[in-house]
DNA sequence: CAATAACCGAGACGGTACGTCGAGTCTTATA
DNA sequence: TATAAGACTCGACGTACCGTCTCGGTTATTG
């Protein structure tokens, strides 16, 4: 399923068990702060300090969790788990377009909206960092796509792995320019384009 | 056809009559630094004050010409007049991988695969500024594809509009993610899918 | 004459040509924040980002005049040429009291006092440049000194310098602890063991 | 005697009978790593949480035993009973040099030097905690200066406190600027300059 | 030929975000 | 129940870029 966006996220890695303890609302109010800011004024605005400054909670205490605003954004948007929609039944006619719809609304969700570019940007120069970013997003539909297409046992005129960027590239590209504006119809488009080639 | 991108760009509209008319050095060396850092130090390093500096100019020298710095990216990334891919000859099954290679190359050209994300994330609160980028860029693609497939006289099973956005939004997708690297491959992929929607 | 301290200063060195100039305001309002502080609030609480607050000023244009707190206190508070107090008629009897006084009142000015503890600190590990500061004020006092006693024409049982040492010690000493409380009374003592020292 | 400076004084009052017991270790290291860092690094740079740092320690485990960085550095450099310099014989003539050499050797002790400017400025705004500071170095010198002179049965032309602070600030100012090079001839200057007042 | 006006580089200006550090306080597990 | 460790808020640090401005000086067109 897709995921909503709504939970806080584990932080950082190990916790160490001496110490006071992180307190688990400061998490809370900078994931929430975050994923705010991002709808409201855009990933440029979204600065360490104004999610400090909403979230009620000091700067430090944000570059304690995450060193970088590449990478809170990355887990406020991302949050493990939740990225993969899910294969449908099995008949191709059928499921092909509620399938690109449901990857076409996550895609359009404000916050992934928001954030996708100004990652891209941010990792402009580390191209293994964008990498992880894909991997984390993208490598789970495109695991399910292929499960799916092993399913109906078709042996298409197109490499899947082509086919399957051209669903995702025509989803993503729409969701960047007109988030989930028309959803349906070009959701039905797309599935229409890779359904005839399924069948050719 | 895809241009190169060395022009100086006429700058802004009318010249003023009085006066000391404007260096076109200036323009130049502020034209060619921005599209240098653009390609070394991506779009976040590509300030306005860095332009300045590499291009051996002061910053009110940049902002007299250009009010921000998508401004003055847009105009350097898409000088007007270059962006449209050419119709070929007119036989599908033979034009469409050129021409999907074509668009590929296009947008795997360094600086505007720099600028685009950056573009994007600037003009994330002002859609209209961001289509006007896509009216100077995307549009005459449309169109020239809107005139190609005319020659050919098809009516396809999918709109033509849906179907030149999952071309180019999956040609765009690449581009993004992997640039020229294996352009050949994946634009005959797409060209295949387009190929196969036509003759359906 | 021990000069007050209301003059802001000449700023930095060579007054580059081109460029906007700096506002001389700035540069006042900087000084008298400066001073205000110190005697206020004392050395410590007298940041950089408290004086460019209450001078209405940015921290930068405070940075972009001074690399360092302690040059910006050491200039405001020695400003060049109001350091040295000067000799009176010559005759030691009645002269070195009210000299003696003169440099007390002088070491007991509010900002002066802040100062100089804050100084030592700063220049704990760079005494070279606390020998500027040294250099600033005492020396010129130590001239005024030897010039002094020259026309006096005696041999002091002592060597002067040290003699001026004692002197100033002791004026030091009192002004850091007690600042012009008594300033008479000691100065009339510390005035009566040089005599003594200077006829024996 | 001046005394060594290597006992870990005996921290906070009280001991609180019930709960975990203070490590007497961690009063240990705070005392040697504050000493260190004032002779090695400064007053400034004397943090406590660095000198917790150093020691090996939590900076809480140090402000349960101080309140302040000033209380902690005041009792580390001014361990109880360790301050006042003995008199001697009771000969003026020859007493006086080796007494203000004491003087001297102590005041330019590197903790000591390094100490007292910062603990001036801590206590700007608050002339009683200095008054405390002079009372527990000072005045037990004060003391055994009366009592050596009442030994003498002299009546000086001075008031004798006067004198003890003409004596002692020049001592003390010398050693703040120049620690305890050349310290023998300047203690025989100023012995020198007492003895002349005290046969006068 | 003088006045005018827009240009030029340089740099100051008030803001704001950056990421780090020290100051003290608090909360938890541990002894 | 006090300790030790680390998270907490707060605010200063010094730097960078933002976009604007002011300056002295230059270069063209206009009167």
């Amino acid at each position: 399923m897709v995921g909503a966006m709504t939970e806080p996220a584990p932080a950082f890695e190990e916790s160490p068990r001496v110490g006071r303890p992180r307190d688990p609302r400061v998490d809370v109010a900078i994931h929430r702060a975050t994923l705010e800011l991002l709808v409201e004024d855009g990933y440029q605005a979204t600065t360490i300090q104004a999610i400090a400054r909403r979230a009620g909670v000091s700067a430090p205490s944000v570059y304690r969790r995450w060193s970088s605003k590449a990478e809170l954004i990355e887990e406020a948007v991302f949050p493990s788990g939740l990225l993969a929609p899910e294969a449908l039944s099995g008949d191709v006619i059928t499921d092909l377009q509620p399938y690109c719809e449901q990857i076409l609304t996550y895609l359009s969700e404000p916050p992934i909206r928001a954030a996708i570019p100004g990652l891209l940007v941010e990792y402009q120069n580390d191209p293994e960092m964008w990498q992880r970013v894909v991997e984390r997003s993208v490598t789970p539909m495109r695991s399910s796509f292929r499960a799916y297409l092993a399913k109906t046992g078709r042996e298409p005129a197109v490499p899947i792995d082509a086919l399957f960027d051209v669903m995702l590239g025509a989803l993503f590209t729409r969701a960047l320019n007109d988030g989930a504006a028309g959803a349906k119809e070009f959701a039905r488009a797309v599935a229409k384009v890779i359904t005839v080639v399924l069948q050719q």
